[in-house]
DNA sequence: ATTGTTCTACGAATGTTTTCGTATATCTAA
DNA sequence: TTAGATATACGAAAACATTCGTAGAACAAT
């Protein structure tokens, strides 16, 4: 199974957010002051050694693209969150997750919508 | 800050669970079959370095237990979960978890009175 | 065409996590 | 009291992950 790690995962990010994009574009969209261009170029080379990207090399500047679905990859994460950080206990995730974060009317709203979608 | 490895959690989830441990107690509870003994008993021994657990060494079979509150290690991984991996969007995170999961009725339930002692 | 800039390739150092083997101590039961 | 089972301690290998330096190709502008 494909598992990013975390620098992996903050350069999937930009990837799904911005579309194909050079190392340059991910480098400077990260802005990681605390690491080098070439570290980026190299974690960019092994993600596609490992398929999770793609590129193209028509150009000097190689454009790179997330070959992996951002939803696949977030749903399998969730799962190993569950099990290992709440021991599979869901609920248990979306209260603290609830409470942690100041939700908005509107936010409330769609979730209630939400649960109200799955009680049929 | 404390940041337990992915390993390290599921000890700590052990000793969350049952309280406190012997090594053995912990490494029957994991039965990971692929892993020794001994690795399990290292990796407790760091932890104990690490200050995550105490123990108990009057007995030949010393007892470890957790010394970092379960609430406050989920927040803290949770936080950084839904930063790495939903961008830091929460409501995302949510639905995603409410639609993986087959939620019962009384989940569903609770979880709608958590939200409606949200909205006042 | 020479110079400076920007790119890729890639080996290798560093750091961290996980794993286990072996030595040694402690207990238990015949 | 000796043999076997079960503990701990701990060094060190193995496996990953991260970081960067340096070499050389491609390009742009003078």
């Amino acid at each position: 199974m494909i598992k990013p790690t975390e620098s992996e995962m903050e350069i999937l990010q930009v990837l799904w957010n911005k579309g194909p994009c050079t190392v340059r574009e991910v480098y400077e969209t990260l802005d990681k002051k605390d690491v080098g261009y070439t570290t980026i170029l190299k974690l960019m080379q092994i993600m596609l050694e490992k398929r999770m990207v793609s590129r193209d090399t028509s150009a000097k500047s190689h454009l790179y693209k997330a070959t992996i679905g951002k939803e696949k990859i977030q749903h399998e994460f969730l799962d190993r969150f569950i099990e290992t950080v709440y021991n599979g206990n869901t609920s248990r995730l979306i209260m603290q997750a609830l409470g942690n974060h100041k939700a908005s009317k509107e936010e409330i709203e769609l979730i209630k919508q939400y649960l109200d979608n799955l009680q049929e």
